[in-house]
DNA sequence: TGTACATCAGTGAACGCGCGTTCACTGATGTAC
DNA sequence: TGTACATCAGTGAACGCGCGTTCACTGATGTAC
Protein backbone atom coordinates (compact mmCIF):
# COMPACT_ATOMS: atom_id res chain seq x y z
CA UNK A 1 0.00 0.00 0.00
CA UNK A 2 1.63 3.22 -1.15
CA UNK A 3 -0.70 6.01 -0.08
CA UNK A 4 -1.75 6.39 3.50
CA UNK A 5 -4.19 3.65 4.46
CA UNK A 6 -7.79 4.76 3.92
CA UNK A 7 -6.90 7.67 1.68
CA UNK A 8 -8.85 6.34 -1.28
CA UNK A 9 -11.72 5.26 0.95
CA UNK A 10 -11.99 8.75 2.39
CA UNK A 11 -12.08 10.26 -1.09
CA UNK A 12 -14.88 7.86 -2.00
CA UNK A 13 -16.79 8.94 1.08
CA UNK A 14 -16.26 12.59 0.11
CA UNK A 15 -17.68 11.92 -3.37
CA UNK A 16 -20.65 10.09 -1.83
CA UNK A 17 -21.39 13.00 0.50
CA UNK A 18 -21.18 15.54 -2.30
CA UNK A 19 -23.36 13.31 -4.48
CA UNK A 20 -26.09 13.06 -1.86
CA UNK A 21 -26.35 16.82 -1.61
CA UNK A 22 -26.12 17.48 -5.35
CA UNK A 23 -28.61 14.75 -6.28
CA UNK A 24 -31.18 15.95 -3.76
CA UNK A 25 -30.70 19.54 -4.87
CA UNK A 26 -30.70 19.01 -8.65
CA UNK A 27 -32.32 15.62 -9.17
CA UNK A 28 -31.01 12.27 -10.36
CA UNK A 29 -30.61 13.48 -13.94
CA UNK A 30 -29.88 17.12 -13.11
CA UNK A 31 -26.75 16.55 -11.05
CA UNK A 32 -23.81 15.82 -13.35
CA UNK A 33 -20.72 13.75 -12.52
CA UNK A 34 -18.56 16.83 -13.21
CA UNK A 35 -20.44 19.00 -10.78
CA UNK A 36 -20.54 16.34 -8.07
CA UNK A 37 -16.79 15.79 -8.38
CA UNK A 38 -16.25 19.54 -8.31
CA UNK A 39 -18.19 19.79 -5.04
CA UNK A 40 -16.01 17.01 -3.66
CA UNK A 41 -12.96 19.11 -4.59
CA UNK A 42 -11.90 16.85 -7.47
CA UNK A 43 -12.00 16.77 -11.28
CA UNK A 44 -14.41 14.54 -13.17
CA UNK A 45 -11.85 12.10 -14.60
CA UNK A 46 -11.08 10.43 -11.30
CA UNK A 47 -14.68 9.46 -10.72
CA UNK A 48 -14.38 6.04 -12.37
CA UNK A 49 -11.75 4.85 -9.93
CA UNK A 50 -14.45 4.94 -7.26
CA UNK A 51 -17.70 4.01 -9.05
CA UNK A 52 -18.24 2.00 -12.25
CA UNK A 53 -21.05 4.25 -13.55
CA UNK A 54 -23.11 7.25 -12.52
CA UNK A 55 -26.01 4.88 -11.92
CA UNK A 56 -23.97 3.02 -9.29
CA UNK A 57 -23.21 6.31 -7.54
CA UNK A 58 -26.87 7.27 -7.58
CA UNK A 59 -27.88 3.95 -6.01
CA UNK A 60 -25.17 4.18 -3.34
CA UNK A 61 -25.94 7.81 -2.52
CA UNK A 62 -29.68 7.20 -2.38
CA UNK A 63 -29.49 4.42 0.17
CA UNK A 64 -26.80 6.02 2.26
CA UNK A 65 -29.07 9.08 2.27
CA UNK A 66 -32.14 7.12 3.33
CA UNK A 67 -30.27 5.54 6.20
CA UNK A 68 -28.77 8.72 7.58
CA UNK A 69 -32.01 10.64 7.12
CA UNK A 70 -33.84 8.04 9.19
CA UNK A 71 -31.18 8.11 11.90
CA UNK A 72 -31.41 11.88 12.14
CA UNK A 73 -35.19 11.74 12.23
CA UNK A 74 -35.32 9.25 15.11
CA UNK A 75 -32.30 10.58 17.00
CA UNK A 76 -32.85 10.93 20.75
CA UNK A 77 -36.27 9.32 20.62
CA UNK A 78 -35.24 5.85 21.81
CA UNK A 79 -37.30 6.16 25.01
CA UNK A 80 -40.28 8.07 23.61
CA UNK A 81 -43.53 6.38 22.61
CA UNK A 82 -47.03 7.01 21.32
CA UNK A 83 -48.31 10.45 20.53
CA UNK A 84 -45.22 12.23 21.89
CA UNK A 85 -43.00 10.17 19.61
CA UNK A 86 -45.07 10.84 16.51
CA UNK A 87 -45.39 14.53 17.32
CA UNK A 88 -41.62 14.96 17.35
CA UNK A 89 -41.08 12.89 14.18
CA UNK A 90 -43.77 14.76 12.30
CA UNK A 91 -42.56 18.11 13.69
CA UNK A 92 -39.05 17.44 12.45
CA UNK A 93 -40.02 16.09 9.05
CA UNK A 94 -42.81 18.53 8.18
CA UNK A 95 -40.75 21.56 9.20
CA UNK A 96 -39.76 24.71 7.35
CA UNK A 97 -36.12 23.78 7.91
CA UNK A 98 -36.60 20.49 6.08
CA UNK A 99 -38.63 22.14 3.33
CA UNK A 100 -36.01 24.84 2.77
CA UNK A 101 -32.97 22.52 2.72
CA UNK A 102 -33.71 19.60 0.45
CA UNK A 103 -29.99 18.96 -0.06
CA UNK A 104 -29.69 18.09 3.64
CA UNK A 105 -33.01 16.26 3.97
CA UNK A 106 -34.81 13.05 3.14
CA UNK A 107 -34.02 11.58 -0.31
CA UNK A 108 -37.61 10.45 -0.77
CA UNK A 109 -39.00 13.94 -0.33
CA UNK A 110 -36.41 15.26 -2.80
CA UNK A 111 -36.56 12.55 -5.46
CA UNK A 112 -39.94 10.79 -5.15
CA UNK A 113 -41.37 11.30 -8.62
CA UNK A 114 -38.04 10.57 -10.33
CA UNK A 115 -37.85 7.28 -8.44
CA UNK A 116 -41.28 6.36 -9.75
CA UNK A 117 -39.91 6.42 -13.30
CA UNK A 118 -38.10 3.22 -12.43
CA UNK A 119 -34.66 4.02 -13.83
CA UNK A 120 -32.09 2.01 -11.92
CA UNK A 121 -33.20 -0.72 -9.56
CA UNK A 122 -34.17 1.55 -6.71
CA UNK A 123 -37.68 0.18 -6.12
CA UNK A 124 -36.86 -3.09 -4.37
CA UNK A 125 -34.46 -1.66 -1.77
CA UNK A 126 -36.80 1.28 -1.29
CA UNK A 127 -39.53 -1.24 -0.44
CA UNK A 128 -37.30 -2.90 2.15
CA UNK A 129 -36.58 0.47 3.65
CA UNK A 130 -40.26 1.43 3.72
CA UNK A 131 -41.24 -1.85 5.38
CA UNK A 132 -38.59 -1.20 7.98
CA UNK A 133 -39.58 2.35 8.83
CA UNK A 134 -43.29 1.50 8.79
CA UNK A 135 -42.71 -1.33 11.26
CA UNK A 136 -40.60 0.97 13.44
CA UNK A 137 -43.33 3.60 13.51
CA UNK A 138 -46.09 1.04 13.99
CA UNK A 139 -44.60 -0.50 17.11
CA UNK A 140 -44.34 2.86 18.82
CA UNK A 141 -47.71 4.36 17.94
CA UNK A 142 -50.98 2.84 19.08
CA UNK A 143 -53.71 2.33 16.46
CA UNK A 144 -56.31 5.10 16.19
CA UNK A 145 -59.32 5.93 14.08
CA UNK A 146 -60.00 2.26 13.36
CA UNK A 147 -56.83 1.95 11.28
CA UNK A 148 -54.31 -0.78 12.12
CA UNK A 149 -50.96 0.59 13.28
CA UNK A 150 -49.06 -0.74 10.21
CA UNK A 151 -51.44 0.93 7.80
CA UNK A 152 -51.41 4.13 9.76
CA UNK A 153 -47.61 4.12 9.65
CA UNK A 154 -47.50 3.66 5.89
CA UNK A 155 -50.03 6.42 5.30
CA UNK A 156 -48.11 8.69 7.68
CA UNK A 157 -44.95 8.22 5.61
CA UNK A 158 -46.88 9.10 2.44
CA UNK A 159 -48.37 12.15 4.17
CA UNK A 160 -44.97 13.36 5.40
CA UNK A 161 -43.20 12.84 2.08
CA UNK A 162 -46.08 14.30 0.09
CA UNK A 163 -46.42 17.22 2.49
CA UNK A 164 -42.78 18.31 2.23
CA UNK A 165 -42.64 17.80 -1.54
CA UNK A 166 -45.88 19.72 -2.05
CA UNK A 167 -44.77 22.51 0.28
CA UNK A 168 -41.56 22.84 -1.76
CA UNK A 169 -43.47 22.97 -5.03
CA UNK A 170 -45.68 25.70 -3.57
CA UNK A 171 -42.67 27.93 -2.81
CA UNK A 172 -41.96 29.29 0.66
CA UNK A 173 -45.00 31.46 1.11
CA UNK A 174 -47.98 31.37 3.41
CA UNK A 175 -49.71 28.52 1.57
CA UNK A 176 -46.58 26.43 1.82
CA UNK A 177 -46.48 26.97 5.59
CA UNK A 178 -50.15 26.04 5.82
CA UNK A 179 -49.52 22.79 3.93
CA UNK A 180 -46.87 21.79 6.47
CA UNK A 181 -49.07 22.67 9.42
CA UNK A 182 -52.12 20.89 8.00
CA UNK A 183 -50.12 17.72 7.39
CA UNK A 184 -48.70 17.81 10.92
CA UNK A 185 -52.21 18.06 12.31
CA UNK A 186 -53.59 15.30 10.15
CA UNK A 187 -50.74 12.96 11.09
CA UNK A 188 -51.62 13.43 14.75
CA UNK A 189 -55.40 13.41 14.34
CA UNK A 190 -57.19 10.75 16.36
CA UNK A 191 -54.30 10.43 18.78
CA UNK A 192 -55.84 12.65 21.46
CA UNK A 193 -54.73 16.05 22.88
CA UNK A 194 -53.77 19.15 20.92
CA UNK A 195 -50.91 19.26 18.42
CA UNK A 196 -47.72 20.93 19.71
CA UNK A 197 -47.55 24.72 19.27
CA UNK A 198 -44.01 24.88 17.89
CA UNK A 199 -42.21 23.27 14.96
CA UNK A 200 -39.03 21.46 15.92
CA UNK A 201 -36.01 21.57 13.68
CA UNK A 202 -35.02 18.24 12.01
CA UNK B 1 -56.15 32.76 -44.26
CA UNK B 2 -54.74 30.11 -46.58
CA UNK B 3 -55.04 26.83 -44.72
CA UNK B 4 -58.35 25.63 -43.37
CA UNK B 5 -59.34 27.72 -40.38
CA UNK B 6 -58.18 26.16 -37.12
CA UNK B 7 -55.64 23.87 -38.77
CA UNK B 8 -52.70 25.39 -36.92
CA UNK B 9 -54.66 25.57 -33.70
CA UNK B 10 -55.47 21.89 -33.90
CA UNK B 11 -51.81 21.05 -34.45
CA UNK B 12 -50.93 23.09 -31.39
CA UNK B 13 -53.52 21.18 -29.38
CA UNK B 14 -52.05 17.89 -30.63
CA UNK B 15 -48.56 18.95 -29.51
CA UNK B 16 -49.95 19.98 -26.13
CA UNK B 17 -51.68 16.62 -25.65
CA UNK B 18 -48.56 14.68 -26.62
CA UNK B 19 -46.48 16.90 -24.33
CA UNK B 20 -48.73 16.25 -21.35
CA UNK B 21 -48.34 12.49 -21.71
CA UNK B 22 -44.62 12.57 -22.46
CA UNK B 23 -43.79 15.01 -19.65
CA UNK B 24 -45.71 12.99 -17.07
CA UNK B 25 -44.12 9.76 -18.31
CA UNK B 26 -40.51 10.95 -18.61
CA UNK B 27 -40.33 14.07 -16.47
CA UNK B 28 -39.86 17.76 -17.30
CA UNK B 29 -36.22 17.27 -18.29
CA UNK B 30 -36.55 13.71 -19.56
CA UNK B 31 -39.09 14.40 -22.30
CA UNK B 32 -37.36 16.00 -25.29
CA UNK B 33 -38.90 18.34 -27.84
CA UNK B 34 -38.05 15.82 -30.58
CA UNK B 35 -39.82 12.97 -28.88
CA UNK B 36 -42.88 15.06 -28.02
CA UNK B 37 -43.17 16.24 -31.62
CA UNK B 38 -42.73 12.65 -32.80
CA UNK B 39 -45.61 11.53 -30.60
CA UNK B 40 -47.71 14.31 -32.10
CA UNK B 41 -46.85 12.95 -35.56
CA UNK B 42 -44.54 15.82 -36.49
CA UNK B 43 -40.83 16.58 -36.78
CA UNK B 44 -39.01 18.70 -34.22
CA UNK B 45 -38.35 21.73 -36.44
CA UNK B 46 -41.94 22.87 -36.54
CA UNK B 47 -42.17 23.15 -32.79
CA UNK B 48 -41.15 26.79 -32.65
CA UNK B 49 -44.07 27.94 -34.75
CA UNK B 50 -46.30 26.94 -31.83
CA UNK B 51 -44.27 27.66 -28.69
CA UNK B 52 -41.39 30.10 -28.14
CA UNK B 53 -39.38 27.69 -25.93
CA UNK B 54 -39.62 24.27 -24.35
CA UNK B 55 -40.18 26.01 -21.02
CA UNK B 56 -43.33 27.66 -22.41
CA UNK B 57 -44.63 24.27 -23.56
CA UNK B 58 -43.93 22.77 -20.15
CA UNK B 59 -45.85 25.55 -18.41
CA UNK B 60 -48.80 25.28 -20.81
CA UNK B 61 -48.93 21.48 -20.61
CA UNK B 62 -48.65 21.47 -16.84
CA UNK B 63 -51.61 23.75 -16.24
CA UNK B 64 -53.76 22.23 -18.95
CA UNK B 65 -52.99 18.91 -17.26
CA UNK B 66 -53.91 20.15 -13.79
CA UNK B 67 -57.22 21.46 -15.04
CA UNK B 68 -58.28 18.35 -16.92
CA UNK B 69 -57.09 16.08 -14.13
CA UNK B 70 -59.28 17.96 -11.67
CA UNK B 71 -62.27 17.83 -13.99
CA UNK B 72 -61.88 14.07 -14.39
CA UNK B 73 -61.48 13.60 -10.66
CA UNK B 74 -64.67 15.49 -9.79
CA UNK B 75 -66.73 14.32 -12.77
CA UNK B 76 -70.26 13.23 -11.88
CA UNK B 77 -69.91 14.31 -8.25
CA UNK B 78 -71.76 17.61 -8.52
CA UNK B 79 -74.54 16.42 -6.23
CA UNK B 80 -72.49 14.35 -3.79
CA UNK B 81 -71.33 15.67 -0.43
CA UNK B 82 -69.50 14.76 2.74
CA UNK B 83 -68.00 11.35 3.32
CA UNK B 84 -69.48 9.86 0.12
CA UNK B 85 -67.90 12.62 -1.93
CA UNK B 86 -64.46 12.20 -0.36
CA UNK B 87 -64.64 8.41 -0.63
CA UNK B 88 -65.10 8.57 -4.39
CA UNK B 89 -62.41 11.24 -4.89
CA UNK B 90 -59.92 9.32 -2.79
CA UNK B 91 -60.88 6.02 -4.41
CA UNK B 92 -60.27 7.43 -7.87
CA UNK B 93 -57.04 9.19 -7.05
CA UNK B 94 -55.42 6.55 -4.84
CA UNK B 95 -56.22 3.74 -7.28
CA UNK B 96 -54.06 1.18 -9.01
CA UNK B 97 -55.24 2.54 -12.34
CA UNK B 98 -53.91 5.98 -11.49
CA UNK B 99 -50.68 4.55 -10.10
CA UNK B 100 -50.08 2.44 -13.21
CA UNK B 101 -50.79 5.17 -15.77
CA UNK B 102 -48.92 8.30 -14.78
CA UNK B 103 -49.03 9.58 -18.37
CA UNK B 104 -52.82 9.82 -18.10
CA UNK B 105 -52.98 11.02 -14.50
CA UNK B 106 -52.43 14.01 -12.26
CA UNK B 107 -49.40 16.17 -13.14
CA UNK B 108 -48.63 16.81 -9.48
CA UNK B 109 -48.34 13.10 -8.70
CA UNK B 110 -46.06 12.66 -11.72
CA UNK B 111 -43.87 15.74 -11.38
CA UNK B 112 -43.97 16.87 -7.74
CA UNK B 113 -40.30 16.77 -6.81
CA UNK B 114 -39.20 18.30 -10.11
CA UNK B 115 -41.59 21.19 -9.51
CA UNK B 116 -39.97 21.77 -6.14
CA UNK B 117 -36.70 22.57 -7.88
CA UNK B 118 -38.31 25.80 -8.99
CA UNK B 119 -37.27 25.84 -12.66
CA UNK B 120 -39.80 27.86 -14.59
CA UNK B 121 -42.40 29.90 -12.77
CA UNK B 122 -44.69 27.03 -11.92
CA UNK B 123 -44.98 27.71 -8.19
CA UNK B 124 -47.32 30.70 -8.22
CA UNK B 125 -49.98 29.25 -10.53
CA UNK B 126 -49.67 25.93 -8.72
CA UNK B 127 -50.52 27.79 -5.52
CA UNK B 128 -53.61 29.30 -7.11
CA UNK B 129 -54.66 25.87 -8.25
CA UNK B 130 -54.08 24.36 -4.81
CA UNK B 131 -56.06 27.09 -3.08
CA UNK B 132 -58.90 26.40 -5.50
CA UNK B 133 -59.01 22.66 -5.07
CA UNK B 134 -58.59 22.91 -1.30
CA UNK B 135 -61.52 25.31 -1.11
CA UNK B 136 -63.60 23.01 -3.32
CA UNK B 137 -62.88 20.02 -1.10
CA UNK B 138 -63.35 22.00 2.10
CA UNK B 139 -66.85 23.19 1.25
CA UNK B 140 -68.05 19.63 0.58
CA UNK B 141 -66.47 17.82 3.52
CA UNK B 142 -67.36 18.58 7.11
CA UNK B 143 -64.51 19.10 9.58
CA UNK B 144 -63.47 16.05 11.62
CA UNK B 145 -60.84 15.16 14.20
CA UNK B 146 -60.63 18.73 15.41
CA UNK B 147 -59.11 19.91 12.12
CA UNK B 148 -60.68 22.84 10.25
CA UNK B 149 -62.07 21.81 6.84
CA UNK B 150 -59.56 23.95 4.90
CA UNK B 151 -56.60 22.38 6.65
CA UNK B 152 -58.01 18.93 6.28
CA UNK B 153 -58.45 19.54 2.55
CA UNK B 154 -54.85 20.68 2.12
CA UNK B 155 -53.50 17.70 4.03
CA UNK B 156 -55.73 15.37 2.02
CA UNK B 157 -54.22 16.69 -1.21
CA UNK B 158 -50.72 16.08 0.17
CA UNK B 159 -51.74 12.59 1.27
CA UNK B 160 -53.20 11.74 -2.13
CA UNK B 161 -50.28 13.10 -4.13
CA UNK B 162 -47.71 11.59 -1.78
CA UNK B 163 -49.55 8.26 -1.70
CA UNK B 164 -49.64 7.83 -5.48
CA UNK B 165 -46.05 9.00 -5.94
CA UNK B 166 -44.80 6.73 -3.16
CA UNK B 167 -46.79 3.76 -4.50
CA UNK B 168 -45.18 4.30 -7.91
CA UNK B 169 -41.70 4.47 -6.43
CA UNK B 170 -42.41 1.21 -4.59
CA UNK B 171 -43.23 -0.63 -7.84
CA UNK B 172 -46.50 -2.45 -8.40
CA UNK B 173 -46.17 -5.12 -5.74
CA UNK B 174 -48.05 -5.91 -2.58
CA UNK B 175 -46.46 -3.07 -0.58
CA UNK B 176 -47.45 -0.60 -3.26
CA UNK B 177 -51.07 -1.76 -3.03
CA UNK B 178 -50.92 -1.47 0.75
CA UNK B 179 -49.68 2.11 0.50
CA UNK B 180 -52.68 3.05 -1.64
CA UNK B 181 -55.13 1.31 0.69
CA UNK B 182 -53.59 2.83 3.81
CA UNK B 183 -53.77 6.33 2.36
CA UNK B 184 -57.41 5.84 1.34
CA UNK B 185 -58.23 4.81 4.89
CA UNK B 186 -56.36 7.66 6.48
CA UNK B 187 -58.03 10.20 4.22
CA UNK B 188 -61.43 8.97 5.40
CA UNK B 189 -60.51 8.44 9.06
CA UNK B 190 -62.63 10.40 11.50
CA UNK B 191 -65.44 10.74 8.98
CA UNK B 192 -67.49 7.84 10.39
CA UNK B 193 -68.54 4.51 8.82
CA UNK B 194 -66.28 1.99 7.08
CA UNK B 195 -64.23 2.79 3.98
CA UNK B 196 -65.68 1.42 0.71
CA UNK B 197 -64.66 -2.15 -0.16
CA UNK B 198 -63.79 -1.53 -3.82
CA UNK B 199 -61.42 0.83 -5.61
CA UNK B 200 -63.05 2.91 -8.30
CA UNK B 201 -61.23 3.70 -11.51
CA UNK B 202 -60.26 7.35 -12.03
C1' DT C 1 19.96 9.69 6.68
C1' DG C 2 19.86 10.15 1.49
C1' DT C 3 18.75 8.76 -3.16
C1' DA C 4 16.47 6.06 -6.91
C1' DC C 5 12.47 3.84 -7.90
C1' DA C 6 7.63 1.81 -8.26
C1' DT C 7 2.96 2.81 -7.34
C1' DC C 8 -1.48 4.70 -8.21
C1' DA C 9 -4.98 8.54 -6.92
C1' DG C 10 -6.20 12.11 -9.40
C1' DT C 11 -5.83 15.20 -13.93
C1' DG C 12 -7.67 17.04 -18.11
C1' DA C 13 -8.13 16.50 -23.17
C1' DA C 14 -10.96 13.92 -26.05
C1' DC C 15 -14.89 10.72 -27.66
C1' DG C 16 -19.77 10.16 -29.31
C1' DC C 17 -24.35 11.44 -28.16
C1' DG C 18 -28.78 13.79 -27.51
C1' DC C 19 -30.30 18.11 -26.18
C1' DG C 20 -32.78 22.93 -27.36
C1' DT C 21 -32.81 25.97 -30.95
C1' DT C 22 -32.25 28.09 -35.79
C1' DC C 23 -33.10 28.53 -40.54
C1' DA C 24 -33.26 27.87 -45.58
C1' DC C 25 -36.43 25.03 -47.85
C1' DT C 26 -40.67 22.58 -49.69
C1' DG C 27 -44.97 21.48 -51.07
C1' DA C 28 -49.99 21.46 -50.08
C1' DT C 29 -53.40 24.85 -49.87
C1' DG C 30 -56.68 28.64 -51.09
C1' DT C 31 -57.11 32.87 -54.14
C1' DA C 32 -57.21 35.68 -58.34
C1' DC C 33 -58.32 36.02 -62.85
C1' DT D 1 -63.67 25.43 -65.09
C1' DG D 2 -58.50 25.97 -65.54
C1' DT D 3 -54.06 28.01 -64.60
C1' DA D 4 -50.57 30.92 -62.23
C1' DC D 5 -49.43 32.59 -57.99
C1' DA D 6 -48.78 33.79 -52.89
C1' DT D 7 -48.93 31.88 -48.43
C1' DC D 8 -47.18 29.46 -44.54
C1' DA D 9 -47.34 24.93 -41.69
C1' DG D 10 -44.18 21.72 -41.44
C1' DT D 11 -39.30 19.59 -42.81
C1' DG D 12 -34.67 18.28 -41.81
C1' DA D 13 -29.73 19.65 -41.78
C1' DA D 14 -26.95 22.21 -38.85
C1' DC D 15 -25.37 24.98 -34.60
C1' DG D 16 -23.18 25.01 -29.88
C1' DC D 17 -23.49 22.83 -25.52
C1' DG D 18 -23.15 19.71 -21.56
C1' DC D 19 -23.54 15.03 -20.71
C1' DG D 20 -21.29 10.18 -19.29
C1' DT D 21 -17.31 7.89 -20.18
C1' DT D 22 -12.29 6.79 -21.61
C1' DC D 23 -7.46 7.14 -21.37
C1' DA D 24 -2.61 8.66 -21.63
C1' DC D 25 -0.41 11.33 -18.24
C1' DT D 26 1.55 13.37 -13.85
C1' DG D 27 3.29 14.01 -9.59
C1' DA D 28 3.00 13.03 -4.56
C1' DT D 29 3.77 9.16 -1.83
C1' DG D 30 6.00 5.17 0.59
C1' DT D 31 9.72 1.58 -0.09
C1' DA D 32 14.31 -0.41 -0.95
C1' DC D 33 18.91 -0.10 -0.37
Amino acid sequence: MRYKAGHKGRTRARILTAAQRALKREGLAGASVSRIMGEAGLTHGGFYQHFPTKEALVAAAFFEGLKSSQEELLQGLEEVQGRDFLAVVVGRYLSRTHRDHPEAGCPMAALLTELGRGEGDLAEPLCNYLEGIAAALAERVTPAGGIPAEERALATVALMVGGVALARAAGKGELSDRILRSCRRMALAGLGEEPPKQERKP
